[in-house]
RNA sequence: GCGCCCGUAGCUCAGCAGGAUAGAGCAUCGGAUUCCUAAUCCGGGGGUCACAGGUUCGAAUCCUGUCGGGCGCGCCA
């Protein structure tokens, strides 16, 4: 595993010992808190290629004033080699320009890394367990599982790069009420595929024409063995034909997408293994679970509610609302019962573990956060746990809202999506909205107005480039690094903004958010397109040269590596990156 | 009633764990094509960052409250 050092790191270091020696000469107190002290390119580029607050930060415990304090620094600073210059501005920055040949290594290491520019060893092989999609075995993937889907399949994605050792986990809730549903929508379907009249499938059951397939499976194997047997005799069987055949259709849905989990969790056998029972008891000897009554149900009333006696899990000790049942009230484990214990088991394999929700489900997070606080931080080894919340994803067709219902089996399925607009545009624009806000996401935009996709605009540059290299090495030019310094500021410009990659990769995956990279990526390309058409003002600053091969050489070499870094990205999003359009 | 998320240009959205003059795309107006792919680029106009307080050198960003929108609030999954 290898890691890319940022050029802010290191930064960061010579300005912690530049504070080091000040305070050794006395002109700083000794033991001034250095957290804050932050080295970012600037907002705007103008003003040199890094700024450092430290005097900001340090003028105040210090005290003496941000100027004086920041001349004292650039005094250390100016002498390093690789500095340029070191500006006072502001209130108190302090701007440096970084020598060209450290912008030039850099473009010398994307070359050297190719498919690892990039890569970090922020995780430090720390093992997270990402759960996502987990969608419920009764159907096809539909729209509504999309975003998840992408998310947590990109975030997977990033955390590996940045030096995580990831599992991919999809929880298969084959275990409750919905399930033998799903066995008696599957029954009758067995049924009518010999030739008994159904009829309207009643309300209750699953409608969907996906069950016929599975029916007729079962006819063809069985014959009518099970048409006039009672239903304890087939339902244990039909359930798991039926999820067998449901995971299948899964899968393949998910494969469309470039989506292939590690493991696949059975919350059925989860449950035979005693999971749940072991973690109650572990729960009720520390006096987390004990036997109470549920409150009322609030925010609308319910006519049947009767209070009753349930082993409820302490979640308010949490911060939760109210105490939440782990058993129903026949004994069997509520789905929040075998959750907890599933997310134990999952703890048990990882250091870390992060799920992803849909936003329906934003209610339950609070409880199964205060069950693996209160499990993992009770046996003695707390497991960071984060639950990121994917927002609700408005379906639109021309402006008007897509209308779905599971039960009435009118729902637009993955499949037909990644159909009709393909992969790539369906991950990418999956990734160009923050999780957490509701996105609409209108079939006839993304599929018509394809050239105002973002994934075409960054593709695009990644093809332009491939096509520049192929018509460079048609006349008998290849990239070369041997006279890179003759690079102008235009392309130095292209260098510092590929060598923010790094940066972007530890931040994004500090802060769990794949979308950074498809913004990151669509900057890039911006930067990249604009450099190309200074080339139709000037033709002296086309990348291809008739009369200058040495420089040809150097930008075609530039332009290798920024198609580098665009395919390394696009990799972290799981979208291609084509050669050509 | 309560909890979570969101509120930034006419529209769709970014805004890098508090930084310098708040940015893109679409739309609109005006330009660039003897060209290495114009699926591209350059420029103009357009903002009380929902509102009100607070924290500090400094707030779109953090805290509190209000308003508006979404999701949820059963032993469902």
């Amino acid at each position: 595993m290898t890691g890319t050092p940022t050029l802010y790191a290191a930064f960061a270091a010579k300005i912690d010992a530049a504070l080091s020696a000040l305070e050794a000469e006395g002109v700083l107190p000794p033991g001034l808190p250095r957290a804050g002290v932050s080295v970012e390119p600037p907002r705007d580029p103008a003003h040199g290629d890094l700024a450092t607050n430290a005097a900001l930060v340090l003028a105040k415990p210090a005290g003496t004033n941000p100027r004086a304090l920041a001349e004292g620094l650039v005094g250390k600073l100016v002498d390093d080699a690789m500095v340029t210059s070191a500006e006072i501005a502001g209130p108190g920055f302090i701007n440096l320009r970084l020598a060209d040949a450290v912008w030039l290594g850099e473009l010398r290491a994307v070359a050297a890394l190719g498919a690892d520019y990039g890569r970090s060893l922020l995780g430090a092989g720390r093992r997270v367990n990402v759960e996502y999609v987990s969608a419920n075995p009764t159907g096809p993937m539909h729209m509504g599982h999309c975003r998840g889907a992408v998310v947590g399949d990109a975030l997977a994605s990033l955390l590996e790069f940045a030096g995580h050792q990831v599992i991919r986990e999809y929880y298969v809730n084959d275990a409750g009420g919905q399930v033998d549903v799903l066995a008696d929508s599957v029954y009758l379907r067995y049924s009518e595929a010999l030739g008994v009249e159904i009829g309207e499938i009643p309300p209750g059951l699953y409608p969907g024409e996906y069950l016929k397939p599975v029916g007729e499976a079962l006819a063809r194997e069985f014959g009518d063995k099970y048409l006039e047997a009672p239903a304890d005799e087939w339902r244990g069987l039909f359930r798991k034909r039926a999820v067998a055949a449901m995971m299948e259709q899964i899968k393949a849905d998910l494969a469309q997408l470039g989506i292939h989990h590690d493991v696949f969790a059975s919350e059925a056998e989860l449950q035979r293994a005693g999971k749940p029972a072991e973690a109650e008891a572990w729960l009720r000897a520390h006096d987390l679970v004990y036997d109470g009554h549920l409150e009322a149900p609030k925010g609308k009333t319910v006519e049947d509610w009767e209070p009753v006696e349930l082993p409820l899990f302490r979640s308010t000790k949490f911060g939760d609302d109210q105490d939440r049942p782990i058993r129903k009230s026949d004994g069997s484990w509520t789905y929040f019962g075998a959750d907890l214990a599933y997310h134990m088991q999952k703890a048990e394999g990882a250091d870390e573990l992060i799920d992803i929700w849909g936003a329906d489900h934003a209610g339950t997070v609070k409880r199964i956060k205060a069950a693996v606080a209160a499990l993992s931080e009770g046996k003695g080894r707390p497991i960071p746990f984060d639950v990121k919340l994917v927002q609700m994803v408005q379906l639109l067709r021309g402006g008007e809202p897509v209308k779905m219902s599971k039960r009435a089996g009118t729902f637009v399925t993955l499949a037909e999506v990644v159909e009709e607009v393909g992969k790539d545009v369906v991950r990418f624009t999956m990734l160009t909205r923050k999780p957490e806000a509701q996105m609409d996401f209108d079939f006839a935009k993304v599929v018509e107005a394809s050239k105002d996709n973002p994934v075409f605009y960054v593709q695009y540059a990644h093809a332009r480039i491939h096509s520049t290299l192929r018509k460079g090495a048609a006349e008998g030019i290849e990239p070369s690094d041997r006279a890179l310094e003759r690079l102008g500021a235009d392309e130095l410009a292209l260098v510092k903004l590929a060598a923010q990659f790094p940066r972007e990769v530890e931040a994004a995956a500090k802060a769990r958010e794949p979308h950074r990279i498809a913004f990151y990526l669509y900057d890039l390309a911006a930067a990249f397109h604009a450099f190309w058409n200074m080339g139709n003002d000037d033709p002296g600053k086309r990348i291809l040269l008739a009369d200058d091969r040495e420089l040809t050489g150097a930008r075609l070499f530039l332009a290798g590596q920024i198609g580098q870094v665009i395919r390394n990205g696009l990799g972290i999003l799981g979208v291609q990156a084509v050669e050509e359009l």
